[in-house]
DNA sequence: AAGTGGTCTAGACCACGTG
DNA sequence: ACGTGGTCTAGACCACTTT
């Protein structure tokens, strides 16, 4: 089935870039030479250059920022959602940095839709939580939190730019008992991907977690919006 | 910042299909109109109906087979890497129907690399077996497993179709302890796209499972090629 | 002001799938 | 044989970022 005999061009002009890539040509963030240096080195057309770019983005080789141009994308770290640990000291464990900017937070009630998936009546209040978490300085994942105001009253006055489940521990004596993990690919809403300087349908990938305690009690609800290529999902799971 | 007063053309292409989509107008697995008639009908150029198109793709809503068209997506299924239980009566729970192919099965000698992560050493003899599944019909993971022979010697003389967790607990009376999860979204290369019906380079999630036993001995690695718009993976941790 | 990526036009040829 | 999607050309204008 299907010969395949001669590769398309902008396979082609992919492959040269990744061979550049792997080669170390450009460093991480390096930007790659404009569209237009591309099409004369290749003596093609925008178009063409722009499909190989493309397929180079879906591969998570380079990513694009805005109008600002192409770039090397950095190695995915792994992410374990399963764990509590603080996220930044978790990433510079593995030689990152990391930081976490809250954008938001309010106390709202609670979306009919998720009130009735967590078990909670429609109009709870809960506490939500926006925020930006940064990978050496490129942000890279969009997170948006509902805690149920019964087990940690005042959580808002804290700073939420640490780890949270660090602060329902100490503060709150809180402890997950259950988690319940979904995960997908899809593509980034226009405010989303604006707040990571990236382009409205732009693939990323969806995490939630719902944590409830010992006595099935729902505690928090984390929404995640990644950008596809900046992690590796890792969960270790050992039955009991 | 960025205002988007007026919406790309492609985009209103797209909200039209999805709505039509939405709306009923065509079914699961149903062919939308050719390229050039969509042209035609939004008054503007093929490489545009192709965004919109690609957009759509993107986000799941619908996929491509081949030269043959363009087809509505069916809903995701649930799909939980850290269970056993069979496939096939999985997936009919949640009423879709299943099933399994074996493309191919053989004794190699496991990839360096790959004895290097799981703790074998290299060269060591295993099981590797290649299968197809499919949902309602359609081709939507490639599968690749290698098992140590030392755990279940013999084991290529069963069918491979159905379950095989159940066949390595009634033949073989083994037990997965611990359970390694990866799982990131990656393009498809061009094998495993062109045993999917799928173009290369199109989206993918990737999943690998590592199994060992209450020795930490390896038994199971698997590894998972989907369609990323065919499932969701869901997780449920409980710590001990 | 200059350069960049984002969008779009109006064509074309080809390989492949379906009738 | 025909229609389809896959690829490609050679331009264009615009919004935005950078200089």
């Amino acid at each position: 089935m299907q010969m395949q005999e001669r590769r398309a061009l902008y396979l082609k002009i992919r492959d040269y870039l990744a061979a550049d890539i792997a080669a170390g040509k450009w460093s991480e963030n390096d930007k790659l030479p404009s569209e237009r240096q591309l099409t004369e080195q290749f003596s093609t057309t925008r178009v063409t250059a722009r499909q190989a770019l493309a397929q180079l983005e879906a591969e998570g080789l380079i990513f694009r920022a805005n109008r600002r141009g192409w770039f090397v994308t950095p190695p995915r770290i792994n992410y374990d959602p399963s764990r509590d640990v603080g996220f930044v000291r978790y990433v510079q464990e593995q030689g990152f940095s990391a930081r976490t900017q809250t954008l938001d937070k309010q106390l709202v009630e609670l979306p009919d839709k998720i009130a009735d998936e967590v078990g909670l009546e429609r109009g709870t209040p809960v506490y939500e939580i926006l925020r930006r978490r940064y990978i050496n300085d490129r942000p890279c994942l969009i997170e948006k939190i509902y805690l149920n105001p019964k087990n940690c009253p005042g959580v808002l006055q804290y700073s939420l730019d640490g780890s949270l489940w660090n602060l329902l521990r100490t503060e709150y004596e809180l402890e997950p008992v259950e988690r319940h993990l979904e995960i997908y690919p899809q593509t980034l809403e226009h405010r989303i991907a604006d707040a990571l300087d990236a382009n409205t349908g732009t693939t990323g990938l969806y995490i939630r977690r719902i944590c409830r305690d010992q006595h099935g009690e729902f505690l928090e609800l984390d929404e995640e919006f990644w950008l596809h290529n900046a992690l590796k999902v890792v969960v270790s799971v050992s039955p009991f």
